[in-house]
DNA sequence: CATAGGTCACGCATACGTAG
DNA sequence: CTACGTATGCGTGACCTATG
């Protein structure tokens, strides 16, 4: 099953999994795991989604699948589509680079499930509605991908709706993001057991707490980076890191960049 | 017996200092 | 900014325990 035009392609497919060639596209991907586990490779490391996850690749970045199970859903989508987009929804970031995490947002899971039904009942390819169709979904995708996508345009970390308790630590967390966190003090904030905390959490966003701080914090320090001329360490210590080395770490994980680069590449030209 | 809820141990990812 | 080395403590599969 495939759908694609100028603006975009859609594809499911549930043989040929094994595809294991390097790919390097001028479009942005989303790759959505309905059944199991994903894995794939780029140049810089490795990135593996579990059900109900997915991620972003940004153009131009080279890219491995390892594997996958089931089934294959992936979007692509042209940048001057994203860029429209974002342009009609206020973001000042030109062209978005998205972090390279795997994430979990129920809004997503809604629309690819929709996407997915509506495709296994009708069978769109080559027709004139599949292409109506296809723009539509393209455009309904690059909204949430902005809007849910974890990314340089963003300067906090996407809103979700998730279990009350869960949500109190997700407020505190936002609150004092700054400050030392251990996971007793969070799971302490929800009243759970750590243990039983921490499986939530993750099972909840897709990202386990300390890590989802870990984000949070980078998320936040993004917008000081992108329109500050303050050093990279004061930066990092304003946000809650306790060195740069551990700040440029996250970042290479996060962006394949170290801080440095993420600035000259999507900041303000001096 | 199946299912859900709770707990824990320990491998390994991460934090962070030092040196280059 | 990168490349280590080390200590810390997080994450999670696997195991218990209650419940029906």
């Amino acid at each position: 099953m495939i759908l694609d035009n100028e603006n975009g392609l859609l594809l499911m497919r549930h043989d040929g999994l094994e595809e294991r060639t390097w790919r390097s596209d001028t479009c942005y991907k989303l790759i959505f795991s309905y059944f199991g586990r994903g894995a794939y490779q780029t140049h810089s490391g490795d990135l593996s989604i579990e059900k109900d996850e997915f991620f972003i690749f940004n153009p131009e970045i080279d890219h491995k699948q390892l594997s996958v199970t089931q089934e294959k859903f992936l979007v692509e989508i042209q940048p001057s589509l994203l860029r429209e987009a974002a342009e009609r929804m206020g973001i000042k970031q030109a062209e978005p680079e998205f972090a390279l995490i795997s994430y979990k947002h129920p809004q997503v899971r809604q629309w690819v499930s929709f996407i997915r039904d509506f495709l296994s009942i009708h069978e769109l390819s080559g027709s004139i509605s599949g292409q109506f169709f296809l723009d539509n979904s393209l455009t309904q995708l690059s909204i949430l991908m902005l809007q849910f996508g974890p990314g340089s345009h963003m300067n906090t970390f996407p809103a979700v709706k998730c279990e009350a308790n869960i949500n109190l630590v997700l407020t505190a967390l936002r609150e004092s993001y700054n400050e030392d966190w251990t996971l007793d003090q969070m799971a302490m904030v929800a009243r759970m057991n750590k243990y039983q905390f921490a499986h939530m959490f993750k099972s909840e966003l897709g990202v386990s707490p300390y890590s989802w701080l870990q984000l949070y914090r980078l998320f936040r320090s993004q917008y000081s980076l992108l329109n500050t001329h303050e050093s990279i360490l004061s930066i990092a210590l304003q946000h809650g890191f306790k060195s740069v080395s551990s700040y440029n770490q996250l970042f290479k994980k996060v962006y394949r960049k170290t801080p440095g680069e993420f600035r000259r590449f999507n900041g303000l030209k001096k």
